[in-house]
DNA sequence: TCAATAAATGTTATATTATAACATTACATT
DNA sequence: AATGTAATGTTATAATATAACATTTATTGA
C-alpha cells in the first residue's frame, strides 16, 4: 500500500505499526517507546510521535482522543469514518464501519452548514464478550 | 440545578464554569488556571482539574478529547449525547442535539452487542460562518 | 555519476497536560 | 464538643507531546 502511494514504510514506522496492530487495546505512545527500545535503541519520544503522525496520515492507525492512545485501523485500505467501541472492562477497542450512522451524521452537517473533514465517534461501555461473561458467572 | 441535586457549586467551580461558558471555543485547563488566578490566588493544577471533574460529572461541560480541552454544555439540564462540530478556522465549537444520529448509533451498538455508557462524536471541519465568509471574500 | 534536494532520523531540551499523596479547612450531624 | 465528610491547599511528579537544530539517508535530475 505504501509502495503504491509512494511513501516509505521505514523500519521504525513498520515496527510501531506492528506493535499497535498486535494489540486489540489502545496503546500509549510511551508504551510504544518502551517496547520499541530493544529494536531501536536510539528511540526517543519524537521517534514515536513522528511514526504515529505518519501512520495516522496514511490511515493505518487512529488516535483515540478520549484515551490519549492509538489503535490500529481494521480497514486501512480505504479512507473511512471512525466508530470505536471502547470496553471499560477489558479495554479492548473494536472499530466498526457505520454507513447508517455516517449518513445520518452527514445530514446533520448539512443542516448545520458544516463541512466535515473528519468525524470520529468514541463510545465507552461494555463489550459483548464482557457482558456475556458477566451474565454467565 | 446543583441545589436540586444536592451538590455544591462552590465559588471555584462556578468561576471555572463561567470561564468555560464565556467561550465558544474549547478551553485548555492551564488557560483556565491562568485566568482564574486573579480571583483564586492559590489555584494550582489540581484546583482546576477537580473543578473540571465535578463539572463533567454534573454534565455542565464536556471534554473534547481530540483537543485535550473543555467546552461548555449547551443543554446541561438533561443527560444527552454529544456531537461537537469543531471549526478548524475560527476554533469555535458548536454542540448539537442529534436524535437521528444517536438512534442509528444505538442500532449499531445492538448489532455489536455493546452496552454504551457514553458516546461522543467530534467532527473537525469548517463551520457555516467561516465558509460563508470565504465564499463572499 | 554526482551534486542538489528532499525526506527521515538523531538528539537535546522543553512545553503541555494530568494525577498522586498528604495536610488542612469548612461545615454538617450527632 | 466529637465525629465524619466534602472541599480545598500544597508539594511533587507522572504522563503526554512538541520545538529546534544536527545528521543521515533516499531521491531526483543534470
Ligand atoms: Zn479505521
Ligand atoms: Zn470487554
Ligand atoms: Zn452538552
Ligand atoms: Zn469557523
Amino acid at each position: 500500500m505504501c509502495l503504491v502511494r509512494g511513501v516509505q514504510l521505514t523500519p521504525i514506522r513498520q515496527q510501531v505499526l506492528v506493535l499497535i496492530w498486535d494489540s486489540h487495546k489502545a496503546v500509549k505512545a510511551y508504551d510504544l517507546l518502551d517496547r520499541i527500545k530493544p529494536q531501536q535503541n536510539a528511540a526517543k519520544p519524537a521517534t514515536i510521535y513522528r511514526a504515529l503522525d505518519f501512520l495516522i496520515e496514511q490511515g493505518l492507525i487512529h488516535r483515540a482522543g478520549s484515551l490519549n492512545a492509538f489503535i490500529g485501523c481494521s480497514c486501512s485500505d480505504h479512507q473511512h469514518e471512525l466508530l470505536l467501541l471502547i470496553c471499560k472492562h477489558c479495554n479492548e477497542v473494536e472499530e466498526r464501519a457505520t454507513p447508517d450512522v455516517m449518513q445520518a451524521l452527514s445530514q446533520e452537517f448539512n443542516q448545520a452548514g458544516f463541512t466535515a473533514h473528519s468525524k470520529a465517534i468514541e463510545a465507552h461501555g461494555i463489550c459483548g464478550k464482557c457482558s456475556d461473561f458477566h451474565s454467565i458467572s
